[in-house]
RNA sequence: GCUCAAGUGGCGGAAUUGGUAGACGCGCUGGAUUCAAAAUCCAGUUCUUUCGAGAGUGUGGGUUCGAUUCCCACCUUGAGUACCA
């Protein structure tokens, strides 16, 4: 009988689906296991071999913690909702529904044949509208709450309308926008009920703002900030503006502080919550406000050296900034205006690309010291981003490097207010090290008391407080396209309102174009007579509405980041799938995703996401987590080895690798990396076949062979590198390309793929099967395992249960290449060894371990098989080799038994005829003895 | 610029309380088998070498009897971030 993979792999992929296998049940006696894989997006192209490294890896430890007695959820589905489908809308007409559907069978089909142990019953699709029903209902969550700073939570929006009521809004102390105008309780319950809207969208946790987008015009959409390049679109080269759009936003910076003291529990790299950590960005300082001389405004900063200020020399605005118009003195005016204008035509790109530039102008304005009262001239510069802190800073040359420039280039005064420092030719700013000096009260002090104290003090002026500031921005939420989440939004009278619970959800309207309308509407705009009549109260869909009043719905759509915030809920439900988003048994049975795989890019958009709306439906009490995912890990990508060959410039002649110096100029062709063989020859006729221009081609051979030149890179099609599952499986198996997977290196690690190398885990599978199957039939017996056949096992055992504990995938193959070659070596017959093994290795290789273990008698699959037991007491040595060293120089070793003491070792080294040889009647300074480890003579 | 991660044979990579560097696989060399090839099996494979040995984990130092491992400085590569006041 041979290994016959094919076979045996169709074969067990077919029982575990019939026998439901992998299903989850939310009920079970065992301790819950939660493991996630970030669900893929279904493009076009299908899977490459890169795509189900992660994949393979979940599934290896939700198989393990299987056998290790857990009730293990681990689901699949996909993103469904994105912008690759809609182009192919726009292109063909094909509605994107159709195309998702088509892909997402390819998909499926693909990750069949890898062998995983997903429980597809509990398949999500983001852009099924009974998934899509929550999403939107979740969005009405947002858009009823408020967040209460002094309990830091989110409250239902009632309560803070009852507050308005009862005390105007004084009081408050609520995250909110920061244009809110004071009111009392009568001025509140006198306002229009679209007024009172009004300023409760300004505390909703998702809310309507104008934003500034990047507009094309050309294309009619919005573009993000990756699809353009030097200012003009990525696509066809059209130019891009600036423009103010009125658009949905998260209000996820009210939960900066939680997000950020949330990474402390969590289990993931100490690179990505950093990385989170910068994006939210916190920094504690403090706000100060500065009267502004001739003028009832203020100018607000915001510092985090609030202890220098007496060495402010100068104010900076944005050149953005409300203020500058109005301060701005007639005669510097014309200076003024020019400046703005030509800041307002460079990119944002081109601001930050140049960041060496000095220039501002200054505005004629002065604004008064809140200590010395001194006047302090106001300048505008691009060097204060109007989106951070307040779009102003009071500059304090001799303290911060750029300030320092600032002045320098225009030449304001420097006044040095640190103790025994030099700043003539930079900024001193080690904060650490600071004493304060020329500062009044401030003199002698270091940055910690001097901080305190000018807080202190400026709260008594009333001219400032204590601030803690956070570069997390609000999130805008809506896109100008058409396959995403619908808004459950109509308006009336300008103002949104959100559609009843029962009639979600908001379906995606039937549209003839996929492209925004003539009018620069989204496309959803095409769809006719798409409107939500409130009178009867019960319609949503087009074709039914009467002669009633209708009122207009949302046009965009959500962004693809909503679905896929709140999905690791959804697969918990298995039974009510219509009726709740996830049920409360169930949310509570599973709590969070114990262990989620993924790539890094979604370091900062996905990951922080997600941790904010689990807050939400936290704060609302939908959910009981705080956080969702407990342990991450980021799988490295697996990279492409191209294939190139050398044209000689101006022939159709090519030349092999080893032989082009020999030509003055040759150009790098790539080609197909599957014609290509593990010592990098080509297979010349394949190549001929493979495109026209080299079937008559001519090649210059080294030894009779062609080959070609290697590059690591990306996957891609282009670079023609890329490697397809389904041939990897047809021709080695799925057993064969989970292990090869896995042995190419370190799960987190960027690894490149070389099909080659596959043959020796294939040829690992062909020795394990001949272990337990010969020509005869099965080839295991009930013989008493030797000493040795335990010593392999036992020490497979412990290896491979810290691997996996560890995430060390790659080295568990070796070790189960090693214990194959040692049994096959004993001629390890026994049964008591042989089946152990199998259930070691079946989340490796679960095909073929389910195979033979039928094979030697089980009935049942290995899956509920229990993981083996690991006995010290087979790997213990009575004796050791070691080594001994003569002044750190290893010179040879000594066996000795393993339980001797220290003095013992020594006296029995010392008096070893080897020992004796070496020291040539010399007696020795001193002896180290480290039990165990080895022996060092010193002298 | 800043932050983080990483540098080990021809290649992917092993080696953690500091103790015989190069496990395992690919590739390569030789052999067996074969008419031949594939497949399979056996032996060898860090480099240098006068065959005794010597050098060796990015570079230079340090701690130690002993360093891939710990410390300092530097170089290189990759990732993230970018005037954050």
């Amino acid at each position: 009988m041979n290994y016959n993979f094919n076979d045996i792999e169709a074969k067990w992929q077919k029982y575990w689906a019939e026998n439901q296998t992998f299903k989850a049940s939310n009920n079970s006696s065992k301790p819950k296991y939660y493991v996630l894989d970030m669900f893929p997006y279904p493009s076009g192209a299908g899977l490459h071999v890169g795509h189900p490294l992660g994949y393979i890896a979940s599934d290896i430890y939700a198989r393990y913690k299987r056998l290790k007695g857990f009730n293990v959820l681990h689901p699949q589905g996909y993103d469904s909702f994105g912008l690759p489908a809609e182009q192919y809308a726009i292109q063909t007409g094909q509605h994107p529904a159709i195309t998702t559907e088509t892909n997402i069978k390819t998909y499926r089909k693909q990750l069949d044949q890898i062998g995983f142990s997903f429980d597809w019953s509990r398949e999500v699709r983001t852009s099924d509208p009974n998934y899509y029903k929550w999403t939107q209902w979740i969005f009405i969550q947002l858009f009823e709450s408020y967040y209460c700073n002094n309990d830091n939570k989110a409250k239902d929006i009632k309560e803070l309308i009852a507050v308005f009521s009862l005390e105007g809004n004084a009081n408050v102390n609520v995250a909110c926008d920061d244009d809110i105008e004071l009111f009392s309780a009568e001025q509140w319950k006198a306002k229009q009920p679209e007024e009172q809207q009004k300023i409760l969208l300004k505390y909703r946790l998702t809310y309507l703002a104008k934003t500034e987008v990047n507009w094309c015009p050309v294309l009619g959409t919005v573009l993000a900030n990756d699809e353009i390049v030097n200012g003009v679109s990525e696509r066809g080269g059209h130019p891009v503006v600036r423009k103010k759009m009125t658009q949905w936003s998260m209000r996820i910076s009210a939960y900066a502080e939680r997000l950020l003291q949330g990474l402390e529990i969590l289990d993931w790299t100490d690179s990505l919550k950093e990385t989170q950590r910068n994006w939210i960005g916190k920094s504690v300082g403090a706000s100060v406000s500065f009267n502004i001389n001739n003028h009832d405004e203020k100018i607000v900063v915001f510092t985090t050296r609030p202890d220098t200020i007496f060495g402010v020399s100068f104010m900076t605005l944005a050149p953005e900034h409300d203020l500058v118009k109005k301060i701005t003195t007639p005669d510097q005016k014309v200076a003024i205006e020019a400046y703005i204008e030509k800041t307002a035509k460079r990119s944002e790109r081109e601001r930050m690309a140049d960041v060496k530039t000095i220039s501002g102008v200054f505005t004629g304005a002065y604004a008064e010291h809140p200590f010395t009262k001194a006047p302090i001239p106001i300048w505008i510069g691009d060097y204060v981003l109007a989106g951070y802190g307040t779009g102003a800073v009071m500059s304090v040359p001799c303290g911060d490097q750029r300030d320092y420039a600032f002045a320098n280039h225009f030449n304001i005064p420097i006044s040095n207010i640190f103790e025994g420092v030099d700043i003539s030719e930079e900024a001193y700013t080690d904060k650490e090290k600071t004493i304060i000096a020329n500062s009044d009260f401030l003199n002698g002090m270091n940055y910690k008391k001097a901080t305190k104290r000018v807080i202190y003090e400026l709260e008594q002026l009333g001219q400032g407080q204590g601030k803690t500031n956070y570069r997390l921005r609000d999130a805008v939420f809506s896109r100008q396209r058409y396959w995403g989440e619908p808004f459950p939004v109509y308006y009336v009278n300008g103002m949104p309102r959100m559609i009843d619970r029962e009639h979600l959800p908001v379906q995606l309207p039937e549209v003839e174009k996929y492209l925004p309308t003539e009018e620069g509407e989204p496309p959803l705009g095409r769809a006719e007579k798409w409107a939500w009549c409130t009178e009867s109260n019960a319609v949503v869909s087009n074709d039914k509405i009467d002669n009633e009043t209708i009122f207009p719905l949302e046009l965009n759509t959500m962004p693809g980041w909503a679905g896929s915030s709140w999905y690791f809920f959804r697969y918990m439900e298995e039974t009510n799938r219509e009726g709740v988003f996830a049920g409360e048994e169930a949310l509570k049975y599973w709590e969070n995703v114990d262990l989620y795989i993924g790539g890094a890019e979604h370091a900062t958009g996905h990951l922080l996401y997600s941790r904010f709306w689990v807050k939400l439906l936290k704060d609302r009490g939908f959910v009981n987590i705080e956080e969702p995912f407990k342990k991450l890990i980021n799988q490295g990508m697996i990279l492409g080895t191209s294939a190139i060959i050398y044209r000689i410039s101006g022939t159709n002649e090519y030349v092999s690798k080893g032989l082009k110096e020999d030509y003055d100029e040759v150009e790098e062709i790539r080609v197909d990396v599957n014609m290509v063989n593990a010592s990098d020859e080509i297979a010349i006729e394949k190549l001929k076949n493979w495109q026209p221009q080299y079937e008559n081609a001519k090649f210059i051979l080294e030894e009779g062979k062609y080959i070609v030149g290697r590059e690591v890179e990306k996957m891609s099609k282009r670079w023609f590198n890329v490697v397809n599952p389904d041939l990897i499986c047809e021709q080695y198996g799925a057993d064969s390309l989970r292990l090869y997977e896995m042995f190419l290196g370190p799960l987190e690690q960027y690894k490149p793929w070389n099909t080659a190398g596959i043959t020796g885990v294939h040829s690992f599978l062909k020795k394990l099967w001949k272990l337990y199957v010969s020509k005869d039939g099965v080839n295991v017996n009930n013989d008493e395992p030797t000493k040795d056949n335990l010593k392999t096992l036992h020490k497979t055992i412990k290896k491979v249960e810290e691997d996996i504990e560890n995430f060390s995938f790659n080295t568990s193959v070796s070790t189960f290449m090693i214990a194959v070659n040692e049994l096959t070596a004993q001629k390890c017959t026994s049964k008591s060894i042989l089946e152990p093994l199998l259930v070691l290795m079946s989340p490796y290789a679960p095909h073929i371990t389910e195979e033979l273990y039928h094979q030697l008698g089980n009935s049942e699959s290995i899956s509920i098989a229990k993981f083996p037991v690991f006995d010290a007491s087979h790997l213990v040595e009575s004796s050791k080799n070691y080594p001994i060293s003569f002044n750190g120089k290893m010179r040879f070793t000594i066996e000795l038994p393993m339980d001797m003491s220290k003095d013992a070792i020594e006296k029995e080294v010392l008096a070893h005829e080897k020992t004796k040889a070496q020291l040539e009647g010399r007696i020795p300074k001193k002896v180290i003895v480290v039990p165990g480890k080895i022996v060092n003579i010193v002298g």
